[in-house]
DNA sequence: CAGCATCCGATACGATACTG
DNA sequence: CAGTATCGTATCGGATGCTG
């Protein structure tokens, strides 16, 4: 649930019986976080713009909102450059280099996405019978 | 990374976000996937209602729209069996199995939670001498 | 019980315009 | 360049009511 400096998650609002993993997952893969973490991760420090060309389909807003709270949440690390023109650096913490294990299991069980595909078409396939009622 | 196992995989339908892993995050780390999952991971298989009172904060109508797409992407086998009254029985697919090692590199992370916590409170204890303007 | 249909409010996101 | 501000919209999720 992406959600910004103060609401809890949903999930997190019962965590008696919630999985463990839930605040993990709001942190890490939240709306645009991984594909963020995942430029600097694999290709060192960025400046703002150089993000926004390489995740082209983010907005400027947007990749503003994300690199805040990567960087509230010590994820990503914003060093600023009083230059003319200005000039602001992101890169990855250690905290955020940490992840790459988990990123490396992502990258890992993609093989299985050809799977998800067949199983997405036996679904639509089965589908219509199931809702066809009259 | 985007490994491909025969044709046209979905992998590739993004490429404009140069995340490889950004495919793997929609299909298992989608709204209220998590939870489902590891639930089903964890506990074995459950019945609607039970699914219902063990993640308490989801309303009927997200947890049925939730268990369609999982059903869809073959990560959960729904069982339905025509009594009366109904009982439908979910239960985690050997594909959702495969997940397993992904769940638990996600739950090593966690220790890492109150890293976060501490780095939201540096940054919440900073942020007002940034915007400071007066 | 297990759901689907419908309405509705919150809000995340995109588009645009404007600053230091 | 690196944002911020504002606005409109599309989507998501919650609440309610109704079926087989």
């Amino acid at each position: 649930m992406t959600n910004d400096t103060m609401s809890a998650s949903p999930v997190d609002v019962a965590p008696e019986q919630a999985c463990p993993i839930a605040p993990v997952v709001d942190i890490v893969f939240s709306r645009w976080t991984t594909p963020i973490l995942w430029v600097l991760n694999e290709y060192g420090r960025h400046r703002f713009v150089e993000l926004e060309r390489r995740i082209t389909t983010i907005t400027p807003k947007v990749l503003t909102e994300r690199l805040r709270q990567l960087e509230r949440d010590g994820l990503v690390v914003r060093t600023y450059h009083p230059e003319v023109p200005p000039r602001v650096e992101y890169e990855i913490s250690e905290l955020g280099r940490s992840l790459a294990p988990l990123f490396a299991a992502l990258a890992d069980w993609s093989i299985n996405l050809g799977e998800v595909e067949q199983a997405r078409l036996d679904y639509d396939a089965r589908k219509p019978v199931r809702s066809r009622r009259t």
